[in-house]
DNA sequence: AGCCTAGAGAAATTTTATTTTCAGTGTCAA
DNA sequence: TTGACACTGAAAATAAAATTTCTCTAGGCT
């Protein structure tokens, strides 16, 4: 039986510093195992003699036959892995890798379902230093938004997340100029006031970027580019994990396209952030 | 420089015992190297003193170093291969689907690091109606916390999402109660206030159930509950999906067990909703 | 042949890692 | 509030492992 195994098998009884154990372990599997018993100590910050009971508690002899056995597990182990991987059979678990595994069935979806004509266009959109880019989302699939604001300010200037608040939308909308991208997130159970915002978006001859699920939020109509991701997971919610994931390619792709930029910025931040906080304490 | 190499470019001047050792070092590389000098020294037929003068000789400082090395080697070795597994097609396709498939890589780790027992304990938590849930994270990372308060007020009360601003935090810490959660997300560039607002939090006896990367947050002194999820992607930038993933599962997770509390609650804030939209227009 | 040197292992030393013991601390239940 | 219990880390003890020193041997050279 694999290590793995075993702590998954005692996970039930267990006391806070050996689950802090078991994470740094499992986070970092099977290296973390690999060290000795006082960087691991350190790095999950327990004792050492905390290891040592929890290596005997799970049925082993001591560290080095957990070290053993490790080795043991990668030298033929590379099967399983690649087994899991490749077979994707660990359905059988419980909750957590029943739904892990549905949001990997919309990831392979989303990424069949854009193509990267369309990915690459939106991309150059948003990297277009000449553009201003205003991100929102709706009640919940804000975050989304928010998400990539966060990113994309990071590489570039220009980025602004329009506030939640509608009293709040006319003064961005006013600064709106052509050719500024608004990028729209709005899942079902869609909001009557995104749409308003899309044409009003629209009418000023700003780009309207949305993404929106298979169902189309009706801001649709006023879109320039409609990015379709799945979110449909068969529980009663749905899940932003796909879109979240293209975002973060979209934002990742615009900075790595100019690194050297995005560096420059967020070096300056860093040293913002560093008086701010040299000053406050 | 990997071990291999070392051994390599001494491969000229080598004694006839270091010459067994290396045949039998290269023929199960780099298992061999990981067993104990004694072990290797049995296998090899050479002494264990041959084995710590060779491994010097080829310019390390000692076994221990030298198993270090190895460990290193596969460490990032074993990224390529994984890669090149899960993703599989990965030349095939663009930018988005590679970013895909890692992220998909990630949600499998996810699932294999987490255990059940820790999500079905840190589910109890959140669906205790006793305790208040207090949610907050980094400076880009508080989209997750901020996605998991959403959800969870959909389906209990006494959910608080804590705001970023440290100068408001004093009032929520003052509410904390014995037993109420802080579920907190750092991941790196970890923020000392996190770790301080942690600290507090610990100190009024609530739990803190952290969501970190394998690197570990400092806040995890103060834990209860630990998940490390993986972040990292081979981009310059992290991802987060599986992070959303796992948060989304647990919120779900919650709002299923008691289904039945979820939707009166949702119906209710529609009625809200809808009463202050008609008196709007 | 005899000496010298390089190489190898045995033994000893030193270092390092691991485990055990013990005492302090905090938590829970009565 | 008090007592019992469980958890934890400090320190000590133990054990193991790695490295150095020393000695022996074999092969090469004069």
């Amino acid at each position: 039986m694999s290590v793995r195994n075993l702590i998954e098998k005692n996970s039930q009884s267990m006391t806070p510093s050996e689950r802090k154990l078991t994470a740094v372990l499992l986070s970092d599997y099977p290296f973390a195992g690999l060290a000795s018993i006082q960087e691991l100590a350190e790095r999950a910050e327990v004792s050492p003699p905390s290891i040592s009971r929890f290596v005997t508690k799970i049925g082993l002899s001591g560290y080095a036959e957990m070290q053993r056995s490790l080795i043991a597990e990668m030298k033929d182990g590379d099967r399983s892995p690649v087994e899991i991987h490749a077979t994707g059979k660990q359905i059988e678990g419980g909750y957590l890798s029943g739904f892990l595994s549905r949001a990997v069935g919309q990831m392979q979806s989303a990424g069949a379902a854009i193509t990267e004509g369309q990915f690459n266009r939106i991309c150059a959109l948003f990297a277009d230093p000449k553009r201003n880019i205003y991100a929102l989302g709706g009640r919940i699939s804000d975050t989304i938004a928010q998400h990539l604001s966060f990113h994309l300010r990071q590489a570039r200037a220009g980025v602004f997340h329009i506030p939640r608040d509608p009293e709040r939308w006319p003064e961005y909308l006013l600064r709106m100029k052509p050719g500024d991208v608004l990028f729209l997130v709005d899942f079902r159970r869609y909001q009557p006031n995104l749409r308003r915002l899309a044409k009003q978006a629209a009418d000023r001859k700003a780009q309207v970027v949305l993404m929106t699920d298979k169902w189309m939020s009706p801001a649709n109509k006023y879109a320039t580019e409609v990015l379709a991701v799945p979110i449909e997971i068969s529980t009663i919610w749905d899940s932003y994990a796909a879109a979240l994931a293209v975002t973060e390619a979209m934002a990742t792709h615009v900075a790595e396209e100019d690194w050297e930029a995005t560096r420059q910025r967020i070096e300056a931040w860093d040293a913002v952030r560093q008086t701010e906080q040299e000053s406050s304490s």
